[in-house]
DNA sequence: ATTTTGTATTTTGTATGCAAAAATACCTAA
DNA sequence: TTAGGTATTTTTGCATACAAAATACAAAAT
């Protein structure tokens, strides 16, 4: 399935994505400052690219905008975590609810596939392959949704998310417990009940949630 | 409520929202070309917050950027409108089931009175002022909601679809029923019964969804 | 007549320059 | 020592200049 065409990104794009990657791998941090002069020696292109993908990421609520005094990577407070993970449980229960509808049999067979694959994960303590299983098996099922605009706009969402850098030692009951809950998923997709795997996906982004809020917490305490 | 701060909005910001009104009001239809020369000419600002500004649509989805080829107004095609319908449908309802939890007095008593301007202007039949109560009531819902990265998220999926231009002669019958359904929505607001106004709301959304896509249909014809 | 190919023009993409604002350093006076 | 003010430097915002790509167009070839 692959494309013959000579792809030739623009430069503003590359760099979009570059500062992308660098506010959700946590180069850059939460509330500093994107120099101007700076990153575009780094990145060893002139400030016109670059302010222009610094428009796109601030259209994207990644870096917020001070006028007269350049860009800075967007801040989360408590509140704004809440709101954005109450509107990713609805987005991802939609997600969930229509993928049940819509899944083909090999998009189903492909998710099942991932699942055990994150099983072995987790029977492993592997945590990177975890994650990336974990991140496969919801973008499967968005993709399978069939609504490519909700799944933008969920990509967006969670990017934000994301660009927390919670770091990833959460406890070993919650782990188990969210193993049980993908379960229950499966079984509801392969069920094609979209109302359960709807409140199952929304009770797993709740407690989600909650793991990221105890995890600020303990954060705050150092 | 008004802030005593000086307003020095930034020039691409300005530009940002004046091209946002261009393509809302139809000036600039889908798919035309947003040519670089004659929009700074007639904005009388350089190119470099004009791009800027372009950029900023472009992660807004207003836009599509074609390299090399500068930028087109986007064009919305059947599905597209489908899956944003699919979307702002279940934002709204989120919106207003947090709306019954959240709402508080003043803001219920402001919603009302929005409801019977509304009602006024459905008597009347004043098509523009029926409009413009209708969004008040939406954005008051939305506010009353409390999560703000729902009611931006909603704002900017309404704006793709705003952009439509749809003509508003749809039919009287479908107007009569909507003002029943938003008596409903007044009730189970009122009652703060949460699950029900998502319901209406969703339905609410599926209505105005087919009377989208009937015009559109309507349109093809000529 | 139609297609092809070369050239001129326009348009976009990127870099640079300049002015205004902000940040910093420094100095003076209480 | 510190508060306040001033000069210097840095940084951002905007405009312009230059390069590269696309488009339009005309001449030549089939």
């Amino acid at each position: 399935m692959q494309n013959n065409f000579i792809e030739r990104k623009p430069l503003h794009e590359e760099v979009a994505e570059c500062l992308r990657l660098m506010i959700t791998e946590g180069q850059l941090q939460a509330g500093s400052k994107l120099n101007e002069r700076v990153l575009s020696e780094h990145l060893q292109v002139s400030r016109t690219p670059l302010r222009e993908a610094i428009k796109m990421l601030a259209a994207e609520k990644l870096v917020d905008l001070v006028p007269n005094r350049g860009a800075v990577v967007a801040a989360l407070n408590a509140d704004t975590i809440l709101h954005l993970f109450e509107l990713m449980s609805c987005l991802e229960g939609l997600s969930g609810e229509l993928a049940a509808q819509r899944c083909d049999a090999p998009s189903l067979s492909e998710i099942k596939a991932l699942h055990f694959e994150m099983l072995a994960a987790h029977a492993r303590s592997d945590l990177p392959l975890y994650y990336r299983c974990n991140k496969a098996i919801h973008q499967a099922i968005n993709r399978a949704a069939g609504n490519p605009v909700l799944a933008e706009t969920y990509d967006a969402i969670n990017l934000r998310i994301q660009a927390l850098r919670f770091r990833s030692n959460f406890n070993r009951d919650k782990w188990d417990q969210a193993m049980i809950e993908h379960q229950q998923m499966m079984d509801a997709l392969s069920a094609k009940d979209g109302a359960t795997l709807r409140l199952l996906l929304e009770q797993h982004l709740r407690n989600k949630r909650d793991a990221v809020m105890d995890l600020r917490l303990a954060d705050a305490a150092l």
